[in-house]
DNA sequence: GTCGATATGTCAATCGGTGTCATACGGCGC
DNA sequence: GCGCCGTATGACACCGATTGACATATCGAC
């Protein structure tokens, strides 16, 4: 037996050595490896155990080939900020662990005109059973174009347009830079600039929309200098920063509308010999890591990015209807938001 | 000819759909896909424009139940640090891009007691061709055990310890400490702060020892209260910065073993009011997106971890004999080092 | 005119599962 | 006692590519 064994751990075992060893029939195991119904008990039992005997592990390939369900997802996503990705993969990665499932991440290029073929390459190639889209894919034409050709089921994270025809997953920008927006109001701020997000990406507006409306509902007059262009990185977050605190009247309080931005701010303003809090305050937006790592640490809001990849992964498990899910966002205060200092600056 | 090309689109085609397109046998098809010596120009041609035509995707499935290759490899990783794991994540699919290869990335817990078998299962599931270890995971004992037993190539990134039957790419730690430590005492600094890195991770050794080898050769004397210890993150930086701000004579320079800790020491510092760099210089190590967000930007070490990614795929890919490969870091300067000002702080 | 290298084709076997259909057993209603 | 249905299991073809053994055919070179 140890001789036997010691030649069957050096050769993968089969679904045939299995059921040898089991004495049933291939047939068997395999519905045994399904969990199909009609399988009594006890035959159940032995068959599980010559599994176990054999380190059995099915082939992904051969149920593939065999015309059944592959057992894998893919996570297609281009290149965002190294701490997004990391939670949604991890988020994505989580769901398909619970349900064992293989996970297929897979980076493109969205700007890349052959984004749709590569896609259906994807698709063709490891016969995926489905497709989580993340947020600048999301709404990338080629690439929904191909899916819809291929009658694939997908669903997106955080979409910036609407396709009545597959899930997604989202949260309320709009109503989470209100929240932030009031919080700094709150807070005894009445000049408080802004600095947009990416113009390619559809919460951008969403975040500006969301700061107006707060402004609005507290009275506070629209002032346009005080929003600045900005592109989701570190050095638009910077040179934004720079132009805002050089203004004549300068704000007491910016929200930029991620992270990255909201560390440019705060480098423009140490770099002016500002105090923080006390002669600015300054909120971001994503709790990305970063917004603990800075000085001081940021006010943000809390974009629950791996619930929502969690989210969207199990629904395209799940299977089912199409459903449109909203999770909520938190307001976390850290100690770059403080009351207005008296003096003017 | 519409017709039937909207319905070939539907249905995957088959290898023998381009044969049939194309007027040749299987085989030949076989023979282009595969880079087959005996293939006469015309012959490929034609075979490769009627694989355009059907938009013809082989099937992987199909290919590794067939025995040959797999065309694919797996990333084994654990939650080291996001920018970490991005960094190696692209540089590996870049290398495999580059080649046609798929790349499967898969975090496993290196202490889970079952990781062995998870890299079993993985294997077995997926037929990879060979596997990439990325840093934790380079030294996980159960790990190699099993990709041992299984006989297939695998490749190392970073490893701690040596293993002479793998391939391996690495860095010179203790190198890149030793010159950090002496940009700082050319700089003018005596007084230098040391904060260790996770004392689980073998470069944390390399690294200190460079530091100490450094002050040795400028015959400056080690003094072990100024070596703190750390654990790669921004906390234990933090926590290590305060208590080398609170010495006595406290240093001039804190060189931390890497950059999250470094964010951690100019937090400590901020909160003291220090005026930065001039007060107090900081120093990095890995240059991750953070040494650029924080305020004063952090000079750092470059680890250059996606071209070692890199580097091990294409060695991985390649094939070929066992190497041993070191990959050149670079000093970056940026504004968190300057000479020690005159008054004694 | 034969040999050998190059170029293509035929055919069957194979990889490791799953789908389809067939079969066997037991209980239930009439 | 007969037919029927639900449960439980088995036999066998098939998915899509690769691979090997062989069979040709063409073209030069010797």
């Amino acid at each position: 037996m140890s001789a036997e064994d010691n030649m069957r751990a050096n050769i993968r075992p089969n679904i045939r050595d299995v059921a040898a060893r089991a004495g049933v029939a291939v047939k068997t195991v395999s519905r045994v490896l399904n969990g199909h119904p009609y399988v009594s008990a006890p035959m159940r039992e032995k068959v599980e155990r010559a599994m176990q005997d054999l380190d059995f592990v099915p082939s992904v390939a051969a149920r593939i080939l065999s015309g059944s369900k592959s057992n894998q997802i893919a996570l297609i996503y281009d290149n965002h900020s190294p701490y997004y990705m990391f939670q949604i993969q991890t988020g994505c990665w989580e769901a398909c662990k619970a349900r064992g499932i293989r996970l297929l991440a897979q980076p493109v290029d969205v700007a890349d005109p052959d984004v749709g073929d590569q896609v259906r390459g994807l698709v063709s190639e490891t016969h995926v059973d489905g497709i989580v889209l993340s947020s600048p894919v999301t709404d990338c034409v080629p690439v929904l174009r191909a899916l819809d050709a291929m009658d694939i089921p997908f669903v997106r994270i955080s979409p910036g347009t609407n396709h009545a025809l597959t899930s997604s997953v989202f949260m309320d920008d709009a109503q989470a830079a209100d929240d932030m927006t009031t919080h700094l109001i709150n807070a005894g701020h009445r000049r408080i600039g802004f600095i947009k997000g990416h113009p390619n990406h559809m919460a951008s507006d969403d975040r500006l929309f969301g700061y107006r409306r707060a402004l609005d509902r507290a009275g506070i007059a629209f002032e346009p200098q005080l929003v600045m262009p900005g592109a989701f990185d570190f050095e638009s977050g910077f040179a934004a920063g720079a132009m805002l605190l050089d203004l004549r009247d300068r704000p007491t309080a910016i929200f930029a509308a991620n992270d990255d931005m909201a560390a440019g701010v705060l480098a423009a303003a140490h770099g002016r010999g500002l105090a923080l809090p006390d002669q600015l305050s300054v909120a971001g937006f994503d709790d990305t890591t970063l917004a603990r790592t800075v000085w001081p640490a940021l006010t943000t809001i809390h974009q629950p990015m791996a619930e929502l990849a969690r989210t969207a992964t199990e629904i395209l498990i799940n299977g089912g209807d199409i459903s449109h899910r909203r999770l909520a966002h938190t307001l976390i205060e850290r100690a770059s938001v403080a009351p207005p200092s008296r003096m003017t600056p």
